[in-house]
DNA sequence: CATGCTATTCAACGTTTGTTGAATACACAA
DNA sequence: TTGTGTATTCAACAAACGTTGAATAGCATG
């Protein structure tokens, strides 16, 4: 990072500092300092303090639709003919994001838990998200219906809407679970949790949105 | 709110906006404002503005525990020599908090969305947390290993992980659902979300811990 | 009425905030 | 070398911040 152009120091300064305190908790003074650089540059480059968050928010959400549209046509060519059920859809919605976040960069790291932020705001949280990944989900939405042909659709956003809840979690790595099971589980695991999420977010969709063509 | 005490409505101003924006996102000027109240009163009823923070989210979380516990011993009750199963635990962790939204006083609205905030912040997360719900948990995750005896402890911590991600997202009400499914489903509306998320989350815990004795 | 205690306001403090305009350094083409 | 545009720093701004000490009001009890 230190050979980095100032301008990637500052959006990777700011992703690790807006993860940790968010938008209102983090002053350009912090970023330029933590990125060795003036205040004024952050301005420069970027604009109001809101636009280099904005800036640092949608640098990485294209990978992750892309990485995840892939993994969906990949499970796709692999269940041929009798088309998908509910978990590799699952999968190829969250395993991608175990991968991003076992790369060792800890810039996805600190990116995730930047959307786990704005996720579960209600004031960041809709504008943002949708923007940036509603489109994709829209793909898996109707690749589940096609995978639970009883289901309402108001069901299958509802169940979503859970499982968007479960991986935000993650995303955060609060540690409360590794204080709750005494050092059992860690919240930075990537592999015990999403080996968990997985199965237990799509025994929970076949559940709510009927058992059949499954 | 009009007639409460000056005190009380510093509490439930600061409630309100904290909710929306965070402890970094609000200012003690604007609680006051919001409250019909001088700037200093706050630090003197509070001390400092993390004070006050600490105050408003500990002041319900008795109640919630409180009725979370008399849900679960209900349900024990309910259950008999057999003993329970999964599903009516979950009800018991979670319709206690539709009912407290459903009451129709924002002040308990306003809460659980501010518990949404500090449960995905890494900075807020743990202690607070921790501190105000653990030890009832405890008690939630016994009741669900003697359901599943088959199951590991660590399923089942995990698993609770996802319950915690779910429950508070669906408190921030952030209305991405809303976008999301073109107004099929509402954020407000929490019997719809209950209603979803409890099947899904004891199908889950079903799955992944083990489908014995149950 | 006087006394004492709590609640509340007033006024001000020293910092820190985001942002900006001018000044400087740098890179590269002519 | 000179010129030109971009990148970066410097210095400073007005505004807003949390916090505090002293002053005032309210209200019980004596």
């Amino acid at each position: 990072m230190k050979s980095a152009s100032k301008r990637d120091r500052i959006l990777d300064t700011a992703e690790i500092l807006f993860a940790e305190r968010g938008f209102d908790g983090v002053t350009l003074r912090q970023i330029a300092e933590g990125a060795n650089v003036d205040v004024a540059l952050a301005s420069y480059h970027f604009g109001k303090k809101l636009d280099l968050f904005r800036a640092v928010f949608m640098r990485r959400a294209p990978e992750i639709n892309s990485a995840r549209r892939e993994a969906l046509e990949q499970a796709k060519q692999a269940a041929g003919e009798q088309g998908l059920t509910v978990e590799p859809i699952i999968e190829a919605f969250l395993r991608p994001l175990e991968l991003a976040q076992e790369t060792g960069d800890k810039g996805w790291e600190n990116y995730l838990a930047l959307i786990a932020y704005i996720n579960n705001s209600p004031y960041w949280g809709q504008q943002m998200m949708s923007e940036a990944f509603d489109e994709l989900v829209e793909e898996f939405i109707d690749a589940l219906r096609a995978a639970l042909p009883n289901a309402q659709d108001s069901d299958l956003y509802w169940c979503y809407n859970n499982l968007s809840g479960a991986l935000t979690l993650t995303f955060a790595r609060t540690g409360r679970i590794d204080h709750l099971s005494k050092g059992l589980c860690r919240s930075d695991d990537f592999r015990a949790a999403y080996d968990h999420m997985i199965p237990f977010v799509a025994a929970g969709f076949r559940e709510v949105c009927g058992k059949h063509n499954d």
